[in-house]
Formats: structure tokens, sequence, C-alpha cells
DNA sequence: ACTCAAATTTGAAACGTTTTTCTCGAACTC
DNA sequence: GAGTTCGAGAAAAACGTTTCAAATTTGAGT
């Protein structure tokens, strides 16, 4: 098997097992000469450092936890690409996991990363409980939150203003005329989706706004929410999805029953995905930093871990920006 | 710190560290009355296994290594989505890593694999040279391919026919009547859109095909191809492009330029993501089980690691399915 | 009660690194 | 040139589990 471990090396470089260690962490510490010889030697034995010796021994690994609501959203797919990216770069890898909304699931997957002592945990947490992250820091374990302002001052996290948001986007849809508006959304719950709401009612400051809850935040779910306000009659005028998976489904859902986009209804999303852009009535649509959100939390990240002392926590929140297509013209 | 590990539980439970370790990993070995004794005792100290120092002396960790071409790319997202599931019951982790078409990147990504010492690799290899696959079996990390027919008859892989698949796309488009048919595709050297490409040419049984390469395979690829194809003069009356995001691509740009689809030229893609059916004009495509590619990739990886001598190695080969849409109607 | 085998538990030696302490010279200081 | 500092490398002690042989307990059969 792979029987080549820091010792063979040494014995090949003619140096002290301690020596390739320092080559391998600390290569300033070692002088030119005896460097080279050993990295020589490493290449030549095809040598690969043993992580789970180096994590036991140091006390901290090189890997990050992200735990993420659901994969499936291209919301989140872009995330992970921003926390892939940067965390790759800096040697690190990436333990993904998919709460998929439930609150057991995101425990166990939690616990797992507990176990594999991830440096650090990047977590869209699913509901406002703070007490198991608690738990995590006081195992040593970094969190930042993401897409989820933080709750205590020391703790870092990456936000995007959705309350701002919300408000954005009902402001556009009365400004285009809509009178009775509907507010799609998935779990009220979840914090996005009450603080667009929150957003939405501040535009309409005191008039009335239908909202319809469902279970998931899926163009499924969308579209069933289209025959839900079909069916029940009186379509509202403006309809304001939490985010574009929803608004996608709504959009089917309208079209499907012959109602007109933006004719009859105007149709708002939120998240601007790419495919916002390419749907059959082109959407309109809030667009978050995406991809940033997931850089700058892994930045942060790695900081608060790799520099401790200096590390100053942040609470950075983005702005959102509405994105006008044809679905409100 | 969490100075609690299965040496404080023994003493807490009034037993030897070795028969803790027993509980965990062989409860069957170890009385009932004990056995109780000694979960209450993790429970009330709040114990979590370190993963590192058990992955050391064990030889093997809990996590398997993913590694995919573009995880922006709902192909890719549903696969993951299928691993994460299978992985996450099994109470293995899995990391994540993106090697964004690149094969340095790819394999930076594997050695940091190798470093974690993963119990195997799912991988949808970026080119054909199966050497640094070979490596990683060499040294006793699994490997199962993704979304690719295996090198040699002792490895596991899970693909589907892409040769099948673009010969029904082409099929599909001749028989509505098309005669000059572009295809629009990635790089090459990616099997997956040479196979197609196959496919689309036993369909064509001799008559020419225009292929339009593209660097990536993006929307953004696609529109440009559309801009290309256009600006070129002599638009074709059908157009297979290699996926669902090229092909969403080129619809926006096709109808951005005024050219009706399927009117003018008929369009299909490959994959059926979501978003196809919401697009302008819904789009035709060829689904594959994507998720399930990603289930039965993780089932045949875990038996390979857990049962090894029973264990049978396999190459499966998914059929696709043509999906007819507004695009080629 | 007594034996013997089976069932359970113990104790210590790994696993492959990192880290800390020490040694040995060589290079400085005055 | 004696004393001091400094840098490079060596040696050995951890890190927290698992494993395996050895020791102990249990229980069935007499």
């Amino acid at each position: 098997m792979s029987a080549v471990g820091i010792k063979e090396v040494a014995e090949h470089a003619g140096v002290s097992p301690g020596t390739v260690s320092n080559v391998l962490n600390r290569p300033e510490k070692v002088s030119a000469s005896t460097r080279s010889r050993v990295e020589a030697a490493i290449r030549e034995l095809g040598f690969v450092r043993h992580g789970s010796a180096s994590t036991l021994r140091a006390g901290h690994s090189k890997t990050v936890g992200l735990s993420v609501i659901d994969i499936g959203n291209p919301f989140f797919t872009d995330v992970t690409a921003g926390v892939e990216d940067v965390a790759s770069d800096r040697g690190y890898a990436v333990l993904l996991s998919n709460s998929a909304g439930s609150r057991s699931k995101e425990e166990r997957n939690l616990l797992v990363l507990a176990e594999q002592r991830v440096r650090g945990v990047l977590i869209t947490p699913s509901d406002e409980d703070p007490t198991r992250l608690d738990r995590l820091r006081d195992r040593g374990i970094s969190v930042v939150l993401v897409d989820h302002p933080a709750h205590r001052p020391d703790q870092c996290s990456v936000a995007v203003n959705d309350i701002g948001g919300g408000e954005t986007a009902v402001a556009h849809l009365l400004s285009g005329g809509a009178t009775d508006i509907a507010y799609v959304t998935g779990p009220l719950t979840i914090r996005q989706c009450l603080d667009r709401r929150l957003g939405a009612e501040r535009a309409l400051g005191g008039r009335p706004l239908r909202v319809v809850e469902m279970a998931a935040m899926t163009p499924r779910a969308g579209q069933q929410a289209a025959e839900k306000l079909i069916s029940e009659g009186g379509l509202p005028d403006a309809v304001f999805c939490a985010n574009d998976l929803l608004a996608l489904g709504m959009l089917r859902g309208l079209l499907h029953a012959g109602v007109r986009v933006p004719g009859d209804v105007a149709l708002i999303g939120y998240d601007d995905i790419d495919f916002a852009a390419a749907s059959a009535v082109s959407l309109s649509s809030v667009r978050q930093p995406t991809y940033q959100l997931g850089r700058v939390a892994t930045e942060l990240l790695l900081d608060e871990c790799d520099n401790p002392a200096t590390h100053a926590h942040q609470q950075i929140m983005f702005q959102p920006e509405l994105i006008v297509r044809e679905s409100t013209r």
C-alpha cells in the first residue's frame, strides 16, 4: 500500500523525520540545500502527507464544512461555487452537506462535520435557534453565517438585505400600477422569507398583502401556488415570489391557465438566477451577489482560522439590486 | 476545549477505553448493561469521536470525494444531490471539488482528496487519461466513474449512452424535416461532447454536420454561438446543443436576433434540466437520470469500500429519453 | 461446589504526523 | 581568543483512537 510516510522520506534524504515535517510546514526554517534534498525525496517516493495524522497531532484540519438548505437551488449552487473556489485556492477541502430544510438532517450533518474536526463551518441555518451553532463554537470550530445576519457580535456573517429587497420588489410592482398583491413564499420560519415579507409590507404601508405560504421553494410548489390562486378565484394583479424557483413555477402555472403575464398579472421573483432571464416571459427579479456571498464568507472564515489574533469579526450586509424584465413591464 | 475523549468517557462509565471503542464500533461485542452505561456517559459528556484519530488508526476514513466538472451546471448539481443523499444516509461525509474543466485544478483537487485519505472518489473525469486515477487506486482509494464508462473491467462506472442520445436527438430533428443541422458543443476533448457528436453523425448517415465548438458549456457560450451562426450567415434549419445550458443561451441569442424557434430554426438540448421546460420557448431535450446517476454511483462506491470481498465491479449504462417540447414542434 | 468453554473486558502497542527540547557547530562580539 | 548567540537538525514525546492478545468473569453442565 501507501507505505511511504514521512519516515521513509527522511531516510531516503538522510535527515530526521522532524526535518521533513519542517520542510512541509515551515520551509523557511530549513537550509536551502537540505530542503531541496528533501523535496527531491518527496517527489521520487511519491509521498503524500497523511492528513489525519497531521490533523490529529496539529489539532486542526485543512477542511471547512458547508451546510446549505437546498443544494438543488441555483442560489446555493452559486454560493457553493464561491466557497469552493476560495477554499481550493487556499488548499482547503470543502465538506458539503445539504440540510434539505430539515432541522434534524442539519443536526446530523453538523455532527459529522464535528467528527471530521473541520476547521470551520459555513452555514445557512435552517432556523433561528443558535444553540447548535454555539455548541460548535464551544468546540473550537469557527462558524460563519451565510445569507443570515449573525446572532452575536463575536461572529462573522455575510448576508443580503432581505427587508430592503422585499420592499424594492413590491415598490416596483406598485409603481407599475398594482393594487392587489400576493406574496408567494416558502415556510415563514425561514428568515429570508419572513424578511422579504416584512419589506413587502413596509412598501405597502398598511395596505393588505395576500400571503400564500408553501412548504417548499421549488418550481413545483410555485405551480401549485398558481393553481391555488386561480382556483380560489380573484387573481391578484401582481405576484411577488420569495425566490425565482417559485416564480418560474408560478409563471408556468399562470401561462398554462391562459393568464397573461404581465398583462393580467405582473410577476417578480428573487435571486436573479441565470434562468430567470431565459424563461418564457423573462422574469423580473431581485439580484443578490450570490457567488460573492460564498467567496467573502469563506475568506472571512479562513481569516478567522488562520489569523485568530488579528481577526476582526464582521457582519457584512450586501444590498440587492432590482432587475426589471418583461414580467413586470 | 473539546477535552473529552474516549478516555474520559471510559473513566466516567467505569470501563476501559477499549470497551468504549467497542461500543462505538462493534456494539454487539459488548454486554447490554455496559453498553448502555457507556452510551449514557457519551451523552452526558457530549463526547464526539475524533475522526482523524480514528482514521489514522483504523486506516480508512468516513469520507468520499466527489470531483465534478462544473458545479454550476444543474446536471452536476443533481448528481451531487444524489451523492450527498446516499453518503449522508450511510454516515459518510462528502468532500466536494470542482475541476472547472481544468486538468491541473482537477489534479490539485485529487491530491487534496488523497491527503484527506478519502475512502473513495466519485469522479467525472475531465479528460480521457486514466493514469491519475490509476495512481489513486494504487493508493488503495476506490474510484467510481460518474457519467463516464470505465476504462477497465475492474472498475465501477455509471454512465448514460451518449452516442444513443445524440442519435436520438438528431433523428428527431430529421424527422421534423431538418436538412441542415448544426451541432453546438463544448470542447470535443470531453467525451460526452464527442460521443453525442458521433451519435449525431450516425443519425445523419453520411450527410454533413456543421460543428460549432465552444470553449465553455454555459448559456453565455450558447448565446455567442448563436451570434456566430447568425453573423456567418446561412443559418441551419436545426440546432442540436450538447447541453441545455448552451441551448438556453442559443435560444436567447436566436430570439434576440428575431429568429423564430422552431419556425426558422428547430432547437434541441441535452440533459433536460428543470429549467428547460420553463424557457421562453420550452426546450426539447434528451433526459438523463441525473439524480439516479449520483445515487447509484455512490452505492457502488460504498459497496466496494464496505464489502470488498463480495463486491462485483459493474459498468452501468443508462439509456436517455427524448423529451419533445415546443422548440422542435 | 467444580470445571471448562464462552463471553466479556482490559491494557498496551500501534497509526503517521507535529512540536518541543536539546545538541552541535559556526558565526559573531569585544 | 574566550564567551555568546544563533541556526540547523536530531530525538523523543505527544495527539486520540483501534486492535489484539491476554486476563477475567460468567454460566452451563455435572
